[in-house]
DNA sequence: GTGGAGCTTCCCATCATGGGAAGGTCAAGG
DNA sequence: CCTTGACCTTCCCATGATGGGAAGCTCCAC
């Protein structure tokens, strides 16, 4: 199997396929006489746990530990689900942060008209003139 | 005032002045002799302005046009609800993407007994062997 | 006059991904 | 046999927003 083959089968681009295996991710592939990379079920199956692991949210660092604890079969299921936890912990702590923005947008949104008088709450409050508050909604964009 | 008073007046780093100076987020400040830049309440105001779109999860992009509105005396405040409503809806999505793999993640940490034998569903989930489905959380993280 | 704090520019790193160029290779069809 | 197109290879660059740090200048206080 080549890399496009791969890459359909596992659902990631071959780009990243090559990405992957130059941070050492993956292991790097045979190759052929043509110097083409070789791929089997065993590291398509490799790529689709990646796959899934990033849909989940997981930092490829992140990825790189459970695909370590996966393929060791001597790992300790506790580890995997410190893992996991930590990372829901992260992912609350994003979605607050995020509705404290929405719910502030919302409020200002619906005291702005959105008619053709230039006043406008929005622009008013980020001008720091309003009460809403100076930047009461969460330091950081991104945990 | 000297790009540090601005700084720490505005809690824009030193280096996103300069950073917002070079792509034409702000306009270049005038220098004094020995070439340091020069600002004034005015430009604070403006430092605060963009700290604050920012707070709020706006991209540079967005503030960029937040922006103009707010400098524009003839804006009409409906273009502006639009920006907000829109990175509403940005945001909406993003949080409902992030509670999907909340769920996800919980549902099989919760079936993890988080013990010392090696078997583990989450790791057997993301090798796709599991029940779960293939990447039904969202596709992409971040939007 | 000296030390340290502050300013300047310039380059590099992050994280994960994509774009694209330049060149080799293979298979099919004229 | 030769061309065409699809595929592979490596290499460099870009994103978005931010930080780190080096090298060199200036300014102020002591």
């Amino acid at each position: 199997m080549n890399i496009g083959e791969a890459s359909s089968a596992s659902g990631v681009s071959a780009k990243m396929i090559r990405y992957y295996e130059e941070i050492g991710l993956i292991r790097p592939m045979g190759r052929t006489g043509n110097n083409y990379r070789v791929y089997g079920q065993e590291e398509v199956h490799i790529l689709r746990f990646i796959k899934r692991a990033r849909n989940l949210g997981f930092s490829l660092e992140e990825t790189e530990t459970l695909l370590k604890l996966w393929q060791d079969k001597s790992r300790e299921s506790s580890a995997v689900k410190e893992v996991a936890t930590t990372h829901i912990g992260d992912l609350e702590r994003r979605i607050a942060e995020m509705q404290g923005m929405v719910k502030t947008l919302k409020h200002l949104a619906n005291c702005c008209g959105g008619d053709n008088r230039p006043n406008c709450p929005i622009l008013d409050d980020l001008a720091g003139d309003g009460a809403v508050g100076d930047g009461v909604v969460g330091k950081k964009i991104r945990a």
